[in-house]
DNA sequence: CGTCAGGTAGCCA
DNA sequence: TGGCTACCTGAC
């Protein structure tokens, strides 16, 4: 059992804002796959209950020793931050495996969350190894090396991401992975970015939600929507430009300010006219 | 049936 | 650099 105040953190927003796939919601309770572990955990008020790891597990993982108020401070630039926060207060980035978290970004390339949750599961049951909660069967994430088998990979739906998702398994491990934390951002990125089907955005991903570069701003589609809209005059503008001006407005934790818009922008405003209202204060 | 979805590589100016 | 387009697949 963990004691947390819920205006610092708060579960549900931290498992359900994209980071991670492997979750899943039964009543109250969020059943989660990551880093080698099925547990799972609820919220109550203050509380975090959980099953299946433990309180030095929780507190890593859920970055709930980072100093929160620290980082809401710095991000919190303007109105529409301030409203963000408000609105998603006590979402946290996770601190997720470095592999597991590359493999999962290379598949999310132009796919949506259920088969981006649905081919994870499919690699994890042919490559993984069973674990199980409460009589409850799953499976952890294949280690790096053993996803090895080419059919295998395309038959899990995994379409033209089979071959990235091949050649990584076959050149990366988590010795080089863990070696980019020491690294600036940018080289860091840079070493990602080698890999074939990281560009960008997904390189950002696995270094904000697994390497700890915390200034990295993943830019998509509801990203890249918001952002033109709120700092750019609604005019399009390159991604690159888009990460830059976070980079240097946001500063060392655009990364939150990244989730905590990106939430916003999908889940209410997912027409751009409620966007445009919003910003003209009409919502 | 076309379009589109949390992108990227490859090609060309 | 900047601007295309094809790419697996499945849900409208």
């Amino acid at each position: 059992m963990v004691n947390i105040k819920l205006k610092k953190f708060n579960l549900e927003h931290t498992l359900e804002c994209g980071q991670i796939f492997r979750i899943n919601r039964l009543e109250e309770w969020y059943y989660v796959n990551a880093q080698n572990k099925f547990f799972k955990i609820r919220q109550n008020g203050n509380e975090l209950e959980y099953h299946g790891v433990d309180k030095k597990f929780v507190t890593h993982f859920f970055s709930l020793n980072e100093d929160y108020s620290k980082i809401l401070k710095k991000i919190d630039r303007d109105k529409y931050m301030r409203e963000a926060i408000e609105r998603y207060r006590g979402l946290r980035i996770l601190r997720q495996d470095p592999w597991e978290c590359l493999i999962s970004f290379i598949c999310s390339s132009a796919s949506n969350i259920p088969r981006i949750k649905s081919i994870l599961n499919v690699l994890s049951e042919d490559f993984g190894k069973q674990i199980n909660l409460d009589k409850v069967c799953n499976y952890s994430f294949p280690i790096p090396g053993s996803i090895n088998n080419y059919k295998k990979i395309l038959s899990a739906k995994t379409g033209f991401r089979a071959k990235y998702i091949f050649e990584t398994n076959k050149s990366m491990n988590i010795k080089t992975l863990n070696s980019f934390r020491t690294m600036t951002y940018k080289s860091a990125k840079d070493e990602l970015k080698k890999l074939n089907g990281v560009g960008d955005k997904v390189a950002d991903c696995v270094l904000l939600f697994s390497l700890g570069f915390n200034q990295a701003f993943p830019v998509d589609t509801w990203i890249k929507k918001v952002m033109q809209l709120l700092y750019f005059d609604n005019e399009t503008v390159s991604n690159e430009k888009i990460r830059d001006y976070a980079l240097n407005y946001f500063g060392d934790y655009a990364g939150y300010a990244q989730q905590l818009l990106f939430m916003f922008a999908r889940n209410e405003l997912r027409t751009p006219n409620r966007l445009k209202l919003w910003k003209e204060g009409k919502l």
